[in-house]
DNA sequence: AAACAGTGCAACCGCTCTGAC
DNA sequence: TGTCAGAGCGGTTGCACTGTT
């Protein structure tokens, strides 16, 4: 039973492919098509593997291929999409004609990686890195006090939450101790129905209503928020999708910037992969207000040293309306678009 | 001008999934 | 039902090119 193998490697060539073999497999694909890459190679007089082959075709022969530079709009919507959608490369190059999946990763890796870590931001999880924040700036501020630990703990890597909690406590005068372990364990009815109801009754301009801002939040609190007490009974993740949709669909509410929805600590990149209602939803226009945006006017900032703690927007106490679009909220942001159900994604 | 470091990208590697046998 | 090739994917490598010292 099986199949023969697909190609004896021993003695097919490897490494780039020169005109002439670039020729003879266009030729043979323009006239029979591509496909059946297994004998394609001896067909079409190619000491090649058929994998390479496909490749090499995929990749880079391919008449539909959009060579050159990446426009302003194809960047800006690889990193939204990437937001969202993770290193699914090929999800990512299917919403943009022209362009490759290895082509698209390896500009993220290149160039966007690059900027996005200058910036201070975390590739993977689009959130700001708290961990290179400076913890003892955290730690001078008047404002410290338990409560707002007992918050950042719900935002920051536990780690250096820790970190900052041993700090804090070694500098108490009055050598009051904290025991992480005990304040877990008091934080853990974090989600209430309640905080869903206040949140959506403050007022915020629509224009803040921005997957950007929601999937960048939902995102970064993915990564960080590794412990967080969420999903813990079925009528919290009922109370949870049911005040997200009303989040999603009040169009003229949205969260205070010191709230973040605890909802998106539910939201995972692995649900959103292929999804029809969300390719509908991300036929992204560069029409849209959003081109605003420019690296460069981000990376005119001094880069020597990471974001203020204050300008990590949402996260935590944002001073200014200012500063909280100045940093993240327009890095990513793009418009919600009227059919996009979210419900889905959970 | 040479040596070195950094960058960009094509191509390969290895894995997973799917469907034919 | 199990095996295997085909196809697709993300991660990694190797090399040419460019910039800097």
């Amino acid at each position: 039973m099986g199949r023969s193998p697909c190609c004896d490697k021993n003695g097919l060539k490897k490494g780039p492919w020169t005109p002439e073999e670039d020729m003879k497999l266009t030729q043979y694909i323009q006239m029979h098509g591509p496909g059946n890459w297994r004998t394609l190679p001896k067909n079409a007089g190619l000491e090649r593997c058929g994998k390479s082959c496909r490749l090499r075709w995929t990749n880079y022969l391919r008449p539909d291929i959009k060579r050159g530079r990446f426009s302003f709009e194809e960047e800006e919507t690889i990193i939204q999409l990437h937001s969202v959608l993770g290193n699914k490369w090929s999800a990512i190059a299917a919403r943009l004609p022209g362009r490759t999946d290895n082509e698209i990763k390896n500009y993220w890796n290149t160039h966007i990686r690059k900027r996005l870590l200058r910036m201070g931001i975390d590739p993977v999880t689009h959130a700001p890195r708290l961990d290179l924040l400076d913890l003892s700036s955290l730690l001078s501020s008047p404002q410290l006090n338990l409560s707002s630990l007992l918050r950042l703990q719900t935002l920051v890597n536990p780690d250096a939450l820790r970190l900052a909690m041993n700090l804090l406590s070694s500098q108490n005068d009055q050598n009051q101790l904290f025991n992480f372990d005990q304040l877990q364990s008091q934080q853990a009815p974090v989600i209430q129905p309640n905080h869903f109801d206040n949140t959506i009754n403050q007022q915020i301009p629509s224009n803040d209503l921005t997957t950007s801002s929601f999937s960048n939040q939902s995102q970064s609190l993915q990564g960080n928020m590794g412990h967080f007490p969420v999903g813990s009974s079925n009528s919290c993740d009922q109370i949870f999708q049911d005040n997200l949709k009303s989040y999603i669909t009040t169009s003229d509410q949205s969260l205070p910037s010191t709230d973040i929805p605890s909802f998106c600590y539910e939201m995972k990149s692995d649900s959103l992969s292929d999804n029809s209602s969300f390719d509908q939803s991300l036929n992204y226009s560069s029409s849209s207000t959003n081109t605003n945006f420019s690296f460069d006017s981000v990376l005119s900032t001094p880069l020597s040293s990471p974001p203020p703690l204050n300008s990590v927007s949402g996260l935590i106490n944002v001073s200014t309306e200012d500063e909280r679009d100045s940093f993240c909220s327009n890095l990513l942001r793009f418009e919600i678009p009227g059919g996009l159900d979210f419900a889905d994604f959970i």
